[in-house]
DNA sequence: TTATCAACATAGACCACATTAAGCC
DNA sequence: GCGGCTTAATGTGGTCTATGTTGAT
């Protein structure tokens, strides 16, 4: 499946951009996200070369392909042949990389066509990168773990350059900076000795990557998981007792769910969003939004999507249904609720609640459960922009005290001067 | 153990106006 | 069914404020 570039609509999309929702071809990311310091906050990953629809997570080596979270579900399920495939976690970055720093984030980079060097603004190219880990890589700028354009201005600290530099073996090179996620920290691939950070966007989060940045070693971290002992620190058994409720679950990874709002972004689209119900795969990334924007108008604050299996059979196939979702519902609300979007394309992980048809062996029932409750903890209630030309208006419009003023008046906040904008 | 207070976190309101959707001819 | 026009509704972001939560005393 060839998806081609949001921007150019001429070259196959490879990068997948949370900020802007868009799918894009490298030439065109780097065109577009070297425009202005706004958009090289952008935090950007590899698109999935299975669904060409969401933001890759895992590089499977073995197949040379990079696969969002779903398509890794099922591509290696546990119960699947391709279970033992060797893959590397794909991490994101930000700012304006260039095609040697990409190759160093992502070794298999160099299997993608070249691209001609953006005219990236000194200093602001600084690349960082980000563990891609589904809980932190889609975050708020500042809140998530990728270090935004402030933090990469903290970084130009020399005091900061030098500690980094040495940690990421080069002297030459722009200053990267790469996180270990919390779930690694729980998971055990990072050494022991490796500080702990603390959850990003926690209030001591600004300490914590001093720490890191003192003591953190990138060289000492294997990204390569193998085994679900080497990801989750037991064994695929012993996980079904650690989610044996959402207690544990939540102790285990010991995430932060976060509703702030997120794109804060100018947007250099200004192509209209497709309207409500026409399907749209890049619609259907960020459709966490609308479930959760849903689930809030109807249940109120907190409110947790349930789901529910109705057990009931369509041509072999499952249907669910799920409560607290509106008509704004889209497949991708399905997935927020946990259950893959997958079952509406005959595919589904679930097995249903009838005893009678219920012949699946338990391993994959357990493996089912789990992805329901890593997914559901996955969650992020980010918010989505439906109207990138509204965006686009709203973030030119003239404020006073963050209220718009009518164009004319004498105005305290002009967003198109960069000394506010950044 | 309970009450009080300060500090902190969060949700919602507010604003202008371009865009969208619906209705009508 | 299609196109043009009118009109009401919608959505966008930064800031402020009210309310809720947490921790210390």
């Amino acid at each position: 499946m060839n998806h081609l570039c949001d921007f150019c609509g001429e070259q196959r999309s490879i990068i997948y951009c949370s900020s802007d929702a868009a799918s894009l071809c490298l030439s065109c990311d780097r065109n577009v996200h070297s425009a202005n310091a706004l958009s090289r906050r952008h935090s950007r990953t590899l698109l999935c070369d299975r669904c060409s629809a969401q933001p890759a997570v895992i590089r499977c080596i073995e197949q040379s392909v990079s696969l969002c979270q779903n398509c890794d579900w099922n591509s290696h399920d546990a119960s699947g042949v391709a279970s033992g495939h060797k893959r590397q976690t794909i991490n994101c970055y930000s700012g304006c990389p260039s095609a040697e720093e990409l190759s160093r984030i992502w070794p298999f980079f160099q299997e993608f066509p070249p691209v001609a060097e953006p005219d990236c603004e000194k200093g602001l190219g600084l690349m960082t990168i980000s563990e891609n880990n589904i809980s932190n890589c889609w975050g708020p700028p500042e809140s998530n773990s990728t270090l935004g354009i402030s933090s990469v201005g903290k970084m130009k600290d020399p005091k900061v350059v030098d500690k980094l530099n040495p940690l990421i073996g080069s002297s030459s090179g722009p200053a990267i900076c790469l996180l270990p996620s919390t779930a690694d920290q729980t998971a055990g691939s990072v050494d022991s000795t490796t500080p702990k950070l603390d959850c990003v966007g926690t209030k001591d989060f600004e300490f914590s990557k001093d720490d890191f940045c003192e003591d953190f070693n990138v060289n000492d971290v294997d990204m390569t998981f193998q085994s679900y002992e080497q990801l989750f620190g037991v064994s695929h058994n012993q996980i079904n007792h650690i989610f044996d409720d959402d207690d544990d679950i939540d102790s285990f990874f010991d995430l932060r769910e976060t509703s702030a709002a997120n794109s804060n972004h100018q947007d250099e689209f200004v192509g209209e969003a497709s309207s409500a119900g026409q399907p749209n795969p890049m619609l259907a990334t960020h459709s966490n939004a609308v479930s959760a924007n849903s689930v809030m108008s109807n249940r109120g604050k907190n409110a947790d999507s349930r789901l529910f299996f109705s057990a009931r059979h369509a041509h072999s196939s499952l249907s669910l249904s799920f409560s607290g979702l509106t008509g704004e519902s889209s497949a991708g609300d399905y997935q927020d609720c946990g259950g893959s979007s997958v079952p509406f394309r005959g595919e589904s992980p679930w097995f249903p609640a009838d005893p009678e048809n219920s012949q699946l062996p338990t391993a994959s029932r357990d493996s089912a459960v789990m992805r329901y409750k890593e997914k559901k903890k996955a969650r992020k209630f980010e918010k989505k922009i439906r109207y990138a030309t509204r965006k686009a208006m709203a973030d030119v419009r003239r404020r006073v005290k963050g209220r718009f003023v009518k164009a004319g008046e004498a105005y305290d906040y002009d967003p198109l001067a960069q000394t506010r904008s950044c």
